[in-house]
DNA sequence: TTGTAAGCGTTATCAC
DNA sequence: GTGATAACGCTTACAA
């Protein structure tokens, strides 16, 4: 069907050994049998076969890229800021969804090595996601941990400063008065959630605020969870005045529970999050958050990962960590009338 | 470094060809065989290697997926979907952001082919993608456009009844009062920007309302470009009462540059768009839209084209539309009190 | 500067 | 039911 090497030296009158070293731009060959062979490649139309090329160089310049889910706002800038790296590097990625099945995770993970990926971006699902990436990390397989990190897995990783970050915003929130916090949190077996836990509570005791665990909620960090989890701490005894909520999916779930039972934000309850929830500020610049520089995150995981996979990298695992900025709007009290429209989220 | 086929044969005392029966489940192995070769696979962690299976067999099991842009909250859930049924018909997908460049799109597509995907999905940067997307058809790559078809082009096809929607979106805005309507179109390039032009076309004659040319708007369809055109829209003699906005993007520019410019909506001038902002419509049900079934989108896509490769498809092409939904909330004048928190969207 | 030979890990084919 | 052999298209290593 399509041409190969050979065809093209045939046509050029010079050895298949040639022709791809002209492919692959390696000095050695003359400017005349340079041209010629560029002719006949363009003449037969020619591309090389990489799959061919990655089974005798063990190179696929290919990555794979695991996350839990393109469609969330968060994770679609990094899957573009990654892809774009990668690219300019000369590298293809295979994307993969997990849907934060650790068991889908561990299939994606085997497939990717056996179509021979040179390295792997993960957002793990969670700590459980250690065994099988221990394996990869045991057999050299280059590898950088996107977003979080995983307890007793030794490599390179990209983060947050989740701790710090969720202490200020902690902070923020004690600023504007409020002093029973409620923390709606990811499971501890999340990097991201232990990390933004353990900020709370610094921010509580920085303000002399006693932690207290009954204003600690768990739940699954999507919409529904969200959802679920406010009308939960809507009928609690002790209301709280504020609610911290772990990420985006799960503050738009509060957010949206909130307000069918009729809560005012923030003048019943307060609340801020994790993630500038995307393009929604344009609309309703409303949401105090965290704002992390996904796209970032994203091209520099890719970044280390190249480096790894090069070589350049050298034995050392390198944490990178990206820090938070936290945007004041209005939904924690403050801030009200300053925004350019500021549309009353009251019943 | 990894466990072969040959290994995997001198350990269970057979021939590589009799591993790779088994390893592909093909028939015509003895049980007790099959056994011992089992045994050596899970010994010896042996995992095929699918880029030298694809040499042989010149199947990669690997899909390109080519999108302008996965971050933009339309096109990450086509992904999403696309990916997941790929998945679910055993197939890898290697994505691509053209970022609506002609040239990276080119690119891309002699990269995937290198790279031997079985098949593509293009969201094509427009008309004018048609010379190097030709070239796959003839050659007899299969492919599936979606979103968008290319003029001239004949192959499968997904996209929305964009015409139908957005005649039906403009005669939503005739019905509620407005006969001026300012429509932000995409270039005529691009077969959504044409046939949702056309469809505002069919709207306004249905009502007997005269197209005018100085009522349309183009303009780059993202963020930016409508923002400027807003601006440029306010600043015109005589000024619309409504906007409509072709793409999610570009209405997020115009809200921004209406806010800024204390345009209040829909008292001073109306706006609606394609696309239902993803997650917006949580904390700000406002904008009437119509909304795309992008995930679905994707996903069947996908099916369609592991149809193709798997031959049930027939030669004759096929062009699925899908049907878009009308949301009707405040932004163009009615309704404004029936959602659950009535914004003021205004200065 | 160029070419030869061998082999990457798998599978198609045909023989046993 | 199982195996030997020869590819697939390219590149590494070495030779000329």
């Amino acid at each position: 069907m399509s041409a190969t090497v050979r065809d093209v030296a045939k046509r050029a009158g010079v050895s298949a050994m040639t022709v791809s070293r002209v492919v692959n731009k390696q000095p050695g060959v003359s400017p005349k049998t340079r041209e010629r062979i560029e002719r006949a490649i363009a003449d037969l139309d020619f591309a090389p076969n990489r799959i061919a090329s990655g089974l005798t160089s063990a190179k696929s310049q290919t990555l794979g890229l695991i996350v839990p889910d393109v469609a969330n706002p968060f994770f679609a800038p990094i899957v573009r800021g990654a892809e774009g790296a990668a690219r300019r590097g000369g590298y293809r990625v295979l994307l993969c969804n997990s849907e934060s099945d650790l068991r889908l995770e561990q299939n994606y993970v085997s497939d990717l090595l056996s179509h021979r990926v040179e390295g792997l971006l993960v957002a793990p699902a969670g700590d459980r996601s250690r065994p099988h990436l221990a394996k990869l990390v045991e057999r050299g397989v280059p590898i950088v941990l996107v977003d979080r990190r995983v307890a007793g897995l030794d490599c390179d990783s990209i983060t947050l400063d989740n701790q710090n970050s969720a202490r200020e915003l902690t902070s923020h929130l004690v600023r504007v008065g409020h002093r029973r916090i409620a923390l709606v949190a990811d499971a501890d077996d999340v990097s991201t959630g232990r990390d933004r836990t353990s900020g709370y509570r610094s921010g509580l005791e920085e303000a002399g605020i006693e932690f207290d665990e009954d204003l600690v909620f768990r739940t699954s960090t999507d919409q529904s969870g969200g959802y679920r989890v406010a009308q939960q701490i809507l009928r609690s005894s002790q209301k709280p005045t504020a609610i911290f909520a772990v990420n985006n999916m799960t503050a738009l779930g509060i957010f949206q529970a909130l307000r069918e039972a009729g809560v005012a934000i923030p003048d019943d309850i307060a609340l801020a999050c994790f993630d500038d929830v995307l393009h929604l500020a344009v609309i309703a610049p409303f949401l105090t958050v965290i704002a992390q520089p996904a796209d970032l995150m994203g091209a520099t995981a890719a970044q280390l990962l190249l480096e790894r996979i090069s070589g350049v990298a050298g034995r050392q695992h390198r944490q990178v960590v990206l820090q938070g900025e936290l945007i004041v709007r209005e939904s924690c009290g403050v801030n009200r009338f300053t925004a350019g429209a500021p549309p009353s989220h009251t019943k």
